[in-house]
DNA sequence: CCCTCTTATAATTAAAAATTATGAGTATTT
DNA sequence: AAATACTCATAATTTTTAATTATAAGAGGG
């Protein structure tokens, strides 16, 4: 017995007919009559008595119609959950991204636009960010700069630039000082952080094409220590613009004498980028580009 | 969507790898490969994250792999009650045990009763006879002790003593000895089974109790090796008392001062339980209760 | 007794599912 | 670090299964 054949015996079973049961299944009647003899010759049993009048179910007949109509509700039900995550009326989208600010906003978007889709969101560094992305942990990463890898799609999203921010009560922050020169940066203490951030690498590299030699004063592992330790006045922060969170303790400042600036990429798994949740959310994502 | 690809699915599923999935199926692994991408293509989702060292389950998957479990194990219901219509003339029934020693006479019973029936046992460790379960490969197991499983139905079997056992030519045996102490093995050569033997957990924890400090001189990775190398006179074992073949070469003594017992269990996937051969199997077997 | 409605059979075609052979990626081993 | 071994993916081809059409055969009802 396989499941076609059972498939052709369940509609025998509702219709009480091998000509209607041809129809509901939109297949001739000779290849129903095949698949029912097929099963009585396999099994050496009779599932129907077969009258002038259409076809009644055996006892074992009966047994048989009370599993196969539960077989096929299930396979409706498997369908019907395919079907339903296909349009997005359920389903998972996973995003990784190495800050919130940016994000965030594009989430929203494809939330209100596909409310019945569960979302998840990992931060975390961008090691982390890359690993989940090419352990499938996640469909989608959003990422400051990216090494290439034959397996990922990598899109442009978002440029900005690097930014200094001081303490509301540092005399540039008084004066109110808009623009400032990297050699200006010599005699302050600054605070970094750490050597794999790309926004430091991105400031280390202007330094280094501009000559100018600066050595910070305390390097910190996150963006959220960062602001507290700068707020607190122990001294000079760089963060890219868009990541820098409105707070009334600080004050912000351009490089006017370096090309600073970041790129933030989409990345997607090559071998995910078909799928529809992906596919729908990089729809919503290009509202948001540059 | 079509039962066919969704039998492959559910078989990649139990077994967490294409591979195996179609040597469970007996058909090759590239057809595997085709029904999966042809579901995962025609409704835009991904079934498996895929890895180097075989594949998972995404949330759609599992979702999928709860239908589809139902759907093939009511196949296998209906199959069985076709070829179970004249009695059990035919059809198969797949035991797993830890050893034979315990499950043959079970089984020749049951041959009796059903000379039609294959049967078909598979001997091996404990994580092996729980994978078999898992996967459906087999339709009950015989087992040493188990973990708690909702899938699961156990039946205490048989409770048996663990027993010493020496060569013949060991002075302990010479002068007939019939019981011992478990300080008394202090100064004896010990050979132990694998840590995860039930067998030697029981002893151990016996040990543990009495506050005697046992090391093995060797360690053995199956029963059958204990047994020759105990009987070559390289040490004592430990074996439950049921899974000794009787063998001229060795001698058997009880422990007096600990309370040394393990328990086997029958245990039955409870999908299958209601199958006409499982149940049958049930009936002979409760015959060889304790 | 023929007309109509049923299922059965046979020959053929179409479609699906399988195979073999090979590739590409990733851990593990030496 | 190169070789190995083990994953899943892809492509071309063959085999198997399921379908088709055309027709037969049986069983009432007019």
């Amino acid at each position: 017995m396989n499941l076609t054949q059972l498939r052709a015996f369940d509609a025998v079973a509702r219709e009480g007919s091998f000509t209607r049961a041809a129809e509901r299944l939109s297949i001739s009647q000779p290849a129903v009559t095949t698949h029912i003899r097929t099963m009585e010759e396999r099994y050496e049993v009779s599932l129907f008595r077969r009258g002038s009048r259409g076809v009644e179910l055996t006892d074992v007949g009966v047994d048989l119609a009370e599993i196969s109509t539960r077989i096929f509700a299930l396979e409706t039900e498997a369908s019907e959950l395919l079907s339903a995550t296909k349009n997005l009326t359920r389903g998972t989208l996973r995003i990784a991204a190495g800050s919130p600010y940016f994000i965030v906003p594009v989430l929203a978007a494809f939330q209100g636009k596909f409310p019945e889709v569960h979302v998840g969101l990992n931060i975390g560094n961008s090691q982390k960010v890359t690993a989940d992305l090419l352990t499938e942990k996640v469909d989608l990463a959003l990422q400051t700069g990216w090494e290439e890898n034959s397996l990922v799609e990598a899109i442009p999203f978002h440029t900005h630039r690097v930014v200094v921010f001081c303490q509301r009560e540092h005399p540039w922050a008084i004066k109110n000082k808009q623009c400032l020169r990297l050699e200006e940066l010599i005699s302050e203490k600054m605070i970094w952080r750490e050597p794999q951030s790309i926004t430091r690498q991105v400031f280390e590299n202007a330094c280094k094409e501009a000559d100018v030699q600066i050595t910070p004063v305390m390097e910190v592992t996150s963006r959220e220590t960062l602001l507290e330790v700068v707020a607190a006045g122990l001294g000079l922060g760089i963060v890219s613009s868009h990541e820098l969170p409105s707070d009334q303790r600080i004050h912000v400042m351009e490089v006017e004498d370096a090309e600073l600036e970041t790129t933030e990429y989409l990345l997607t798994l090559k071998r995910r980028r078909d799928l529809r949740v992906v596919k729908e959310f990089h729809k919503v994502a290009e509202v948001f580009h540059d």
